[in-house]
DNA sequence: AGTACGATAGAACACCGTTCGATGCTGTGC
DNA sequence: GCACAGCATCGAACGGTGTTCTATCGTACT
């Protein structure tokens, strides 16, 4: 008795079966190979070998497949950071989670656009919440204080994410100019300048220029965690 | 010879003479009155009186459409900076100058997902860039810490206005349901949680009821101008 | 007057999210 | 063994979007 569903490639290839997970695996992948406007139901369609109006079946329209997307692999993220180790200090156990959070969306631009939209549903994004709470607990600090304080180092988070996610200009994703030169020829125009009106442009332009953006993240992130520890009283 | 132009409502009415400053006003009025998707080359069109296409002859594409809207806002938001007073501590100034941004972004949500998108171009974004760096020249710090300062800053902003430019889920666009009662709704969910698998969240659910977007975005904003004061050894 | 050119516009194209109605497949009660 | 119910799937169509093509108008200059 029904033998057939475990291999559903072998000789029906009239129809598809799909399931909630394989549309999800599918469309993080079209994410991940070409960012948000790779992402449309016809291509989701394409490559799940089925009908574009069959997705309707799993998702009720793009904003929850996109949520759904979101909070898949935020489920992969929250395994990285409950296996970070833990150590004596909390403010660097923060600092642990949001650095393992920013290379995720390192790794996956297109995440920050959507990241913490929904601290809502039942989701793995809430879980994520708790984790970074949790270690403010071990602060000396009021209620909400400690709500100001998980806010703020998701956005410092999301601010840089943002900052990251951007599109670059169309020249690089087509491979004729690097991101090294573009951000060259960016630097190249503000020394060009006048030095009488933008002297603090002129001053950092050689910092901007092939500047690295897991640096200026770490640089912001231990901004707020030396405020943080200032407010706590250690 | 040439009576007609400023008067381009009398009896004309078969042709639209638009200009840059037109185009970009009237795209910044949809904007501000529907958000970002109520912005289209139709919806533009029709509002100046003329064709989808001649939109075209000002601006290449939607991205360019957007790109200039945006600076055309920003222009109004760098007025605002530079009528601050400006006192004794280049801190506080630097707070100042935030708090202006965040409250343009309120006033204007659909800014957030678009805010500083282009610092490449000769644009007014450069010149807000160079107002907040100014306040960092102030200080005793290094240029890669000036640098990574009026980053971290531009994130928290940022960082904070894209939690706030979210699209409500619908119900509170309809009107049907108040922001707070949309809030007290989500934590009433967080409070039936088991506590002991949340603590953190549990603690802190009666500070999320109902809570200040503005008093968020200081709280964060604070602890980083701490952070700097700190690095800045004053 | 004729002409070059700045500026406008309508129609069409390709693509998108979404819906509708029909159709196949599968397990269940007779 | 077979009709039936419902789960799952799909093709085709609808309205809307950004964008392009081509034709045209109006004005200023020679």
């Amino acid at each position: 008795m029904a033998a057939r569903q475990q291999n559903r490639s072998s000789q029906g290839r009239r129809r598809a079966s799909h399931s909630m997970e394989s549309v999800l695996t599918e469309a993080v992948a079209l994410l991940d190979e070409a960012g948000a406007p790779a992402l449309t139901f016809r291509a989701l369609a394409q490559r799940l070998g089925g009908g574009v109006a069959s997705i309707y079946w799993y998702v009720a329209n793009k904003d929850e497949l996109l949520d759904l997307a979101t909070d898949h692999v935020i489920g992969s993220i929250l395994s990285d950071v409950e296996a970070l180790p833990g150590g004596d200090d909390p403010v660097d156990d923060l600092r642990a989670i949001a650095v393992t959070l920013f290379d995720a969306i390192v790794a996956r631009p297109w995440l920050g656009a959507y990241f913490m939209r929904n601290t809502n549903a039942q989701s793995n994004s809430l879980r994520l919440y708790e984790h970074l709470g949790a270690q403010t607990l071990r602060l000396d600090l009021t209620a909400r204080q400690r709500f100001h304080a998980v806010s703020a180092i998701i956005g410092v988070v999301v601010g840089s994410a943002v900052d990251l996610g951007q599109e670059p200009p169309q020249e690089v994703l087509d491979g004729h100019l690097g991101r090294d030169e573009f951000l060259g020829r960016a630097a190249q125009a503000w020394r060009e300048l006048d030095p009488a009106d933008f002297p603090f442009v002129h001053g950092i332009v050689d910092e901007f220029d092939g500047h690295d953006d897991a640096d200026q993240f770490r640089s912001a992130l231990d901004l707020t965690l030396a405020g943080l520890r200032l407010q706590a009283g250690t």
